[in-house]
DNA sequence: GGATTGACGGGAG
DNA sequence: ACTCCCGCCAATC
């Protein structure tokens, strides 16, 4: 098991405030898509907090409703495929609810993206 | 209060 | 594609 993450000291029954309101955001995203830290960390109105989003989520026990496997970085890339097993869980989540990775092993926001992040420029 | 850390993001080389 | 670097914020040590 991971150490714990510093920043995220799940004291248990007790959110940090605000919390909430980034799971509130993440149990908005449909089935069948992703979104990216930072647009959770935007839609629950504190732009720029991407890393608390992603805290927030770490915090989740692993019975949580909340659908944390939706919630993926600006890259396409599971962060926690880094990370261990939880990634592999998070993967085959995904690929349950019909996502496919490209060949690299990450999600074609442009397809599956919430939110689809605007093209680039031309 | 300074240094360190992290499920992040974006840019530069 | 890769790595390195910097900005960001909150919690810890």
């Amino acid at each position: 098991m991971p150490r714990q993450a510093r920043s995220t000291p799940p004291p248990m029954g007790r959110e940090p405030a605000g919390w909430s309101r980034f799971y509130a955001v993440v149990r908005r995203i449909p089935r069948g898509r992703v979104a990216t830290y930072g647009q959770v960390a935007a839609l629950a109105g504190r732009p720029g907090h991407a890393r608390q989003a992603g805290y927030a989520l770490h915090a989740l026990g692993e019975h949580s409703t909340v659908p944390w496997h939706r919630v993926i970085n600006a890259q396409g890339r599971l962060t926690l495929m880094r990370r261990g097993h939880a990634g592999l869980e998070q993967r085959f989540r995904l690929e349950r609810e019909g996502i496919e990775f490209d060949a690299r092993g990450r999600v074609p926001l442009r397809r599956y993206g919430w939110k689809r992040p605007r093209p680039r420029k031309r």
